[in-house]
DNA sequence: AGGCGCCAATGAACGCAATCCATCATCCAG
DNA sequence: CTGGATGATGGATTGCGTTCATTGGCGCCT
């Protein structure tokens, strides 16, 4: 790295750094107090100023402030994905789904702050479909798919509910209920939560009532060979 | 009402209102110009200028920006409301919870940019339990916890679901469904949503026949048996 | 090694929006 | 009719994002 640093007139302090420097000293500061203070009250000049740099040369890199805490949040998220393994990996249609809500629970739980950021700055915006937050929100979305298309093959899921709902359902409860946590009221313990919801989102998603169905097979089965059992007593 | 317009100087105008008339048009103004353009744009100086001010004396009448437009939100909110019936009005489980997700529904369908506001603004500040929204909302999720109650005594609902769970997947599934809607990419039909989601949620809250575990036990060992019954046969 | 030109970095200035406040205009009680 | 009391005004202030004319460091070229 070239940098050197020099002193001219009152104090000033002029460094050059490369781009990938700067641009990373400035998302680092960003990032940095936004998980210390939230995202509310980000100043550019306070962003700059933890970068060692000064706001004009913010705007050198970033188009905006917003593009700025755009580009944190997106990172952000890129990261707490890349350990997201592929659902396949877990046996049954309820551990796919718990892992997917716990996952993602586990990620808000980990940058409160920026989930916020996400929740009420991003997706609100008309071009939230351009962001990475929505293209890496997708890899969950597909997995929730394939998971449910298999369900749906292989009888264990009801046909008759559109994926679009089992989406909204998945997420809108997961978000809703991480709110508490993120208003700074509480906390919420990733696995546990991921457990309820999963249960309840598997039960509500199944063909059939749980086991009546099967009761009723088994039953006309037991009768059959009940009668048979008579028939040679 | 007591109100003379005069002109001084060059052309100042100065016409005294009661506060009532004065925070109604504050609010009418507010409201108006959130309705066509969204909360995000609003400017003080516009509201003022619609309802017929000047900037400095929506100052005397909200302590800020921000108080006025919760106001506003709180105000519509409020009104949202005065049409819910009790549910009792409804017959079983299914049909009160249906109406409750119409119901909210269709407030959101009324109301895109001030459920927006109420979504992005509101419910994020820490102080959002000593809202009068919150304190509205206390009305839907009232009502559902007595559907729910009733429904796990009669037996129809499962008694290891948690209430909090309910409402966040209810709320949550709610809110998810019209985020598209509300970023202004399409629309949605209240019934037909309120339809599927009741449907999936009642589903999902149903109680497993009676000593379910019990049962399975059971069950499967009547099957095994079956099996050893059949391979003779 | 020295000079040059590019472009990173600066910091002052600008614009806009929220908020405050000194002053003026009305209203109304007496 | 007149003197507070209080509503209304509009200009001043402040904070913050954004712009831009200058400055000067660094690498390249000779």
């Amino acid at each position: 790295m070239t940098a050197s640093t020099v002193r001219k007139r009152r104090n000033r302090v002029v460094t050059r750094q490369s781009q990938d420097v700067r641009v990373g000293d400035i998302l680092k500061a960003a990032r940095a107090i936004i998980g210390q203070s939230g995202y509310e009250g980000v100043t550019v000049a306070e962003i700059a100023e933890r970068a060692g740099i000064v706001e004009g040369t913010v705007y050198r890199y970033f188009k905006s402030k917003e593009e700025l805490l755009l580009k944190v949040a997106e990172d952000w998220f890129a990261e707490s994905f890349s350990d997201l393994v592929d659902v396949s990996a877990f046996s049954g249609t309820y551990n796919k789904l718990r892992y997917l809500v716990w996952h993602s629970l586990k990620t808000i739980k980990a940058g409160p702050a920026l989930s916020r950021f996400v929740f009420t700055e991003v997706r609100p915006k008309p071009d939230y479909k351009d962001t990475a937050v929505f293209d890496l929100n997708r890899r969950y979305t597909e997995q929730i798919r394939n998971l449910f298309a298999e369900a749906i093959e292989s009888g264990e899921f009801s046909h008759d509910v559109p994926e679009r709902l089992l989406r909204d359902m998945v997420f809108g409860t997961i978000e809703h209920s991480t709110w508490r946590f993120l208003r700074g009221e509480g906390d919420f313990d990733p696995a546990e939560i991921a457990d309820e919801i999963a249960a309840v989102l598997y039960r509500g998603m199944s063909a059939k009532p749980p086991e009546g169905d099967r009761f009723a097979v088994v039953l006309a089965r037991l009768e059959s060979v009940a009668d048979r059992l008579d028939e040679k007593a």
